[in-house]
RNA sequence: GCCCCGGUGGUGGAAUUGGUAGACACGCAGGACUUAAAAUCCUGUGACCUUACGGUUGUACGGGUUCAAGUCCCGUCUGGGGUACCA
């Protein structure tokens, strides 16, 4: 009897559905299990093959403790908010939320295909009113508060008010730049300066921020979208504008989201990064004097190198580029920051090759020698970090090292290795250890004596003083979009104003035009009755990560509409136990979901005050992309052995109008309308894509859908393929090849429980060469899912089906266990073994087999593990012995006896204490 | 540039704590069954030397630690992810 794999998957997939086997309950004497995926945003190309390895890997584990009797909440939903629908809308004039609804109604379909076992019912939408009314509320939360440094904690901005009217404000709270007055001055305050001062403490605020600006396109690109300074579309100059925007102040957050990092069960790889990411880094902030008046404040890490100083560097964008220009400089400072202004902040710390900086004109006085230092300017130097000033030590940071080599500037070396060693450099000497020399009262003290030393003088000097400092920003939370959440905030006479809550969900408006306005706003600002109460709403949209910054508490209680979520869910379902996702959200979406979560917190809104317990970071599955090459500044394309002669950027293009890395030109040209007119410069009469493997995803035009796969193999050896393709945790391009080998599997699994008639199972006791075979499986699998190694337990089934064959074992006792094995991997033929082994009931509801380790040790005498002909086993030995009586104890051991019959030892490798291998041949 | 991860046969990968390198699978070659093909099954398969027995060599490259290194340390090359408006 066949194995009908279409018929089965077909049959079972429904019962799943009807049966809603899968549901889970918010109550139940069960201990819970909360396992997530990170949800998908549904993109135009569907759900490609590198969705399901995370999936599948969660599905496993969901399905596994099932069976181990928990209960267990699984769900899935879709990130719906973003921007390419809203580009799709742009070139199509199709509304976002058509396409959407299309998208995720095809996603669902794509993955009911797999056999995932998701309780449907809990299926979410981020832009679904009834979803965002919550990420609107929470984002109101955060607008209405500040957060008190004194108990660590946020607390309603009614109460700051509260304290400046009664105390002014002198308290310990998180804000921007200080203000200092009395109460009496606050009370006298208008309502404008009020809100300006609030603005400073609130956790979701309004500040400026750079923006991309095409003026061609007329809209505001996502970095995303440009390439090389220009616009992915088109090619147009792009250009950084200044821009009123909110921002949600993480920053106060910093320290909790460095330290609760102790308490999770990630890998030390992504905490590693999460730690870089919010980078403290303790130091001290120094004032220099200005030589014609006036301060500049810097920040160091390395206080014990200011006497290694040689000249100031300022950010291109610093407010004192102004002041300290002086007029011999003007020209030419003033074209260097028109140039760096343009360029991304990645680009300006990617690009060590050219160094460029200008002289202000200007000097600052050294502190403590009191030596004229230039102060220049220079794009390595970022506004966003520290002061957006540095002293440079160019003798101890490569960065400054390469400007003063670039400029000709002294570079005085004050560390070095050892006391006497030459003051020559070559490089940087970056290195944290080391005697300060030419540092008067610094010298001869080691690198960590001096760093204490010269904050305790600065600080003595009342020039500056010890500070901790963190390379992470606030979050630009405002995006000049239409397809994303709307701000419930209104400008009553200009004052930025929270709506009521019980107003919520303010509803993203209908339009039919989605074209940029041609100013660096949101589309919303052409409606002309984008107004709550007469006044006018904020035209701006929340960015992609609001939504996905909160959905793991909606899952719990997904229809709630009292609350984003029931107490009673929250207190039951607390956190996710194991948290599924690729590294590309290490993080961010990691990151803003933990600042989230512990807001909600200090709330008491949830119980615990980290969200994923444990999180596994699946790899990428990698596509392989085509790239076409545009030449700068036209729409000549040229083939990729040429384009070294030409000065271009590399575009990609659609794999599915390539063919073996040729370009189907007319296939292009058709492509988009941009393309309709492009010329192309060809080698041997054809244009040659590149390739690279890269993220699979629809903006790079890369994407594989599994669709095919199910079709041909059925969702089962998808499942098992992806799983056995590797490691969860690794990336791999993406490659069909040997997916016969667990298909072929699959048949001969069912073939142990079938012959040509049909069913063929015996009520018979199976023998010690069976029981082993299970039981060793068993074991392997227990200690595999245990570190998330799917790859090796796929292996393991293969072996043991291969031994039961070999055994034509067909014994209930053997198989029924099996089917209950195999059913977290591949549902659908468990399913049906199971239904055919007489139960009513689903696979899902049975337990998971117990490892009977008699079988396994009695196997072990019975059946010593053999490879490639020899006996080998390792033997522990209580202490030193000499070779003699070592060989005397091998042949004594029970193990020996068993086998040494016309052997011999070959070969003994011998440690001390312990005889590590022996060879019997 | 910076942060994180990887590099093992023709291919995907295994080797769990430093202790048999290449499990399992694909591919390939040969064979069985068949008129033939498909399907299925069996045998072989890192490279080099050898009729064979067997030997030598081998985990990106160069060093080091160790009785023992794919695994640990230092350096280099190289691929991927992130780099704050893709999600």
């Amino acid at each position: 009897m066949e194995y009908s794999f279409k018929t089965i998957e077909n049959k079972w997939r429904s019962y799943w559905d009807e049966n809603k086997t899968f549901k889970a309950n918010s109550s139940s004497d069960k201990p819970k299990y909360y396992v997530l995926d990170m949800f998908p945003y549904p993109s135009g190309a569907g759900l490609h093959v590198g969705h399901p390895l995370g999936y599948i890997a969660s599905d496993i584990m969901a399905r596994v403790q099932r069976l181990r009797g928990f209960n267990v909440l699984h769900p899935m939903g879709f990130d719906a908010f973003g921007l390419p629908a809203e580009q799709y809308a742009i070139s199509t004039g199709k509304h976002p939320a058509v396409t959407t609804k299309e998208n995720t109604d095809r996603y669902i379909a794509q993955l009911k295909n797999i056999g995932f076992s998701f309780d449907w019912d809990r299926l979410i939408n981020t832009s679904d009113p009834n979803y965002y009314k919550w990420t609107q509320w929470i984002f109101l939360k955060l607008f209405n508060s500040w957060y008190d440094t004194e108990i660590n904690r946020a607390r309603p901005i009614d109460e700051l008010v509260a304290i400046f009217e009664n105390d002014g404000s002198e308290i310990l709270a998180y804000h921007d730049e200080h203000a200092s007055f009395t109460a009496e001055e606050w009370q006298q305050m208008s309502e404008q300066e009020k809100s300006d001062i609030l603005m400073k403490y609130r956790l979701a605020y309004q500040s400026y921020a750079y923006v991309n600006w095409c003026e061609a396109l007329g809209t505001v690109l996502a970095n995303d979208e440009v390439k090389d300074g220009l616009s992915e579309r088109g090619g147009h100059p792009v250009e950084r504008k200044q821009m009123r925007q909110w921002f949600l102040r993480i920053t106060a957050y910093a320290d909790r989201l460095l330290n609760d990092l102790d308490s999770l069960e990630w890998s030390d790889s992504l905490k590693e990064m999460q730690r870089n990411w919010i980078g403290k880094s303790v130091g001290a902030t120094v004032f220099f004097e200005l030589e014609n008046g006036g301060k500049l404040e810097i920040f160091t890490t390395r206080p014990d190198t200011i006497f290694g100083v040689s000249f100031m560097v300022l950010a291109p964008e610093s407010e004192l580029v102004n002041t300290l220009t002086t007029p011999e400089q003007k020209d030419e400072v003033e074209k260097y920051v028109q140039w760096a202004k343009n360029r991304s902040e990645r680009e300006r710390q990617a690009d060590v090759k050219n160094v460029t900086g200008v002289f202000t004109g200007s000097y600052a006085i050294h502190p403590f020698t009191g030596a004229k230092v230039p102060v220049w300017i220079g794009d390595y130097v970022l506004a966003g970090y520290g002061t957006g000033a540095v002293m440079a030590v160019p003798a101890h940071d490569a960065r400054d090292f390469r400007f003063a080599k670039q400029f000709g500037l002294p570079t005085p070396r004050v560390i070095v290795e050892k006391e006497g060693d030459s003051l020559e450099l070559t490089e940087a000497y970056e290195a944290k250890e080391g005697i300060l020399v030419q540092s008067e009262f610094l010298n001869g003290l080691t690198v960590k004596e001096a760093i204490a030393k010269a904050v305790s003088e600065i600080e003595n000097k009342g020039i500056g003083c010890k500070k901790e400092n963190f390379r992470l920003r606030d979050a630009n939370f405002s995006r000049q979009r239409y397809w994303g959440e709307p701000f419930p905030i209104y400008y009553k006479n200009g004052i930025p104003t929270a709506m009521p809550e019980s107003e919520l969900p303010l509803l993203l408006p209908e339009m039919d035009d989605f074209k940029p306005t041609g100013r660096p706003e949101s589309p919303l600002a052409k409606l002309n009755d984008w107004k709550y109460d007469g006044y006018p709403l904020e035209t701006d949209t929340m960015p992609g990560f609001a939504g996905s910054s909160w959905y793991f508490l909606r899952y719990m209680d997904p229809e709630n509409n009292q609350a984003f979520a029931s107490t009673d869910a929250l207190k039951y379902w607390k956190d996710v136990d194991l948290y599924v996702g690729g590294t590309e959200h290490a993080v961010g979406h990691l990151l803003y979901s933990r600042f989230w979560h512990k807001v909600l917190f200090d709330y008491g809104l949830v119980p615990v005050n980290e969200p994923f317990k444990k999180l596994v970071n699946q790899g990428m599955i990698q596509g392989r992309s085509n790239f076409v090459y545009r030449i700068t500044g036209t729409n000549t394309f040229v083939s990729h052995g040429l384009k070294d002669q030409y000065d271009t950027s590399a575009l990609h293009v659609d794999v599915n109008i390539v063919k073996n890395d040729v370009l189907d030109i007319e296939a292009f040209k058709n492509w988009r309308e941009e393309y309709a007119n492009a010329e192309f410069i060809l080698e041997n009469d054809l244009y040659i894509c590149g390739v690279e493997i890269e993220k699979m995803s629809k903006s790079k035009y890369n994407v594989v859908n599994p669709d095919q796969i199910v079709e041909d193999f059925g969702a089962d050896t998808l499942r098992l393929y992806e799983m056995f393709l590797g490691p969860v945790e690794q990336s791999k391009p993406w490659n069909t090849n040997g997916i016969e080998g667990t298909h072929r599997f699959l048949k001969k699994l069912w073939n142990l429980y079938h012959n040509k008639e049909g069913f063929n199972v015996v009520e018979t006791e199976a023998g010690p060469k069976e029981r082993k075979a299970l039981h060793t499986l068993i074991k392997k699998l227990n200690d595999d899912i245990e570190r998330f190694s799917f790859n090796t337990c796929v292996s393991s089934f293969m072996i043991c089906v291969n031994e039961l064959s070999e055994l034509k074992a067909n014994q209930r006792e053997i198989l029924e266990p099996l089917a209950i094995l195999i059913s977290p991997f591949a549902p659908h033929i468990a399913e049906e073994l199971w239904s055919k082994l007489g139960h009513e009931e689903s696979v899902a509801y049975a337990k998971f087999p117990e490892l009977n380790p008699s079988f396994l040790v009695e196997a072990n005498f019975n059946y010593p593990v053999s490879f490639n002909g020899k006996t080998r086993f390792q033997l522990e030995l209580p202490t030193d012995l000499d070779i003699k009586a070592i060989e005397e104890a091998v042949l004594a051991d029970e193990r020996t006896e068993r086998w040494k019959e016309g052997k011999t030892i070959k070969k003994m490798i011998i440690v001390p204490k312990r005889i590590i291998n022996i060879v019997i041949g």
